[in-house]
DNA sequence: AGGCATGTTACAGG
DNA sequence: ACCTGTAACATGCC
């Protein structure tokens, strides 16, 4: 489910939900994620407090009253629920209803309870998502966010940092901007919609763009993540966050997954192109996309 | 049955 | 050492 739109949205709506909640208990059905989650480790949680949420590119990171904090990453299909038997408006959701009949999913891999039988639940059907614990000390260094690009909803997302950062570099396009140390949260859907709007085909060589081109690709970068996260994200498949909501920003798709369909320019007759880049689909328009 | 899937990273080759 | 592209990870769906 998850590029910086998504994660953002569930951000946005986990601080509604577990800010100050004190752990009380851990569960872990699978712990074997991208990176082992050991029930020794993990017990260090009980008994904190979680003070505040953030997100960093693609990751999410909890952190508690005390010297310790919580690292995730949603791979490709985490997602989280949250179950709140005293909430009336979530009894009611979608989700809840399906937590509560089935009692537990199939891949719910790590629960975290709260009081009043409260609990979050991390569910990952392919296992590349991870939960790491660290202490600041640790965090500060750690190798996730060490060579990590900008925000692109930053200022230090512009086009001189773009020009500077490509110089002496020849790749194409579509390959740099999926580069988490070129610029960090773009995925393969977003990149793909940011390169439609910006008229630029996905296998331009970077050394070719023209200075008006960057600037389109910075723009439309920044108009393709805000009106996502205004539309909730993006939910291909069963993408929802724990409200059990869904984003509905993929109505919105001017190119991914529209193989063969007319392309959404006005005027353009000419049909979706898809072609396997770095074993990652593209799809771009042929008459559109220069 | 085979291909494909919103991500990251270890590794190979230049 | 730097740069780039590929394959692998685990699981399910079409």
């Amino acid at each position: 489910m998850p590029e910086l739109p998504e994660v953002e949205v569930v951000k946005r709506s986990l601080e509604k939900k577990i800010l100050n909640l004190i752990i009380k208990k851990v569960k872990i059905n699978d712990g074997n994620l991208r990176y082992k989650v050991k029930k020794q480790e993990i017990s260090k949680l009980i008994g904190l407090k979680i003070k505040k949420i953030k997100r960093r590119s693609k990751f999410l990171i909890f952190k508690t009253n005390k010297d310790l904090l919580i690292l995730i990453h949603l791979g490709m299909t985490g997602k989280f629920f949250f179950v709140n038997k005293k909430d009336k408006k979530i009894k009611t959701s979608f989700y809840y209803e399906l937590i509560d009949e089935k009692k537990e999913q199939k891949h719910d891999r790590v629960i975290f309870f709260f009081k009043d039988k409260q609990k979050l639940i991390f569910n990952d059907i392919r296992k590349f998502g991870f939960i790491k614990l660290y202490n600041l000390e640790q965090f500060i260094k750690n190798s996730h966010f060490k060579k990590l690009g900008p925000e692109p909803l930053t200022k230090n997302w512009n086009s001189r940092y773009f020009k500077n950062f490509i110089l002496g570099r020849n790749r194409n396009i579509k390959n740099l901007l999926m580069d988490q140390n070129f610029i960090s949260g773009l995925g393969n859907i977003y990149v793909n919609e940011i390169l439609h709007k910006s008229g630029i085909r996905p296998t331009r060589k970077v050394s070719t763009l023209k200075n008006y081109e960057i600037k389109k690709i910075v723009q439309n970068t920044k108009k393709t993540l805000k009106v996502a996260i205004k539309f909730g994200g993006s939910s291909i498949k069963d993408f929802s966050n724990e409200d059990g909501k869904k984003g509905t920003f993929q109505q919105y798709f001017q190119v991914y997954g529209r193989k063969g369909e007319k392309c959404s320019n006005i005027d353009c007759n000419m049909t979706i192109t898809k072609l396997v880049i770095s074993n990652r689909a593209s799809f771009f328009c042929k008459a559109c996309q220069k």
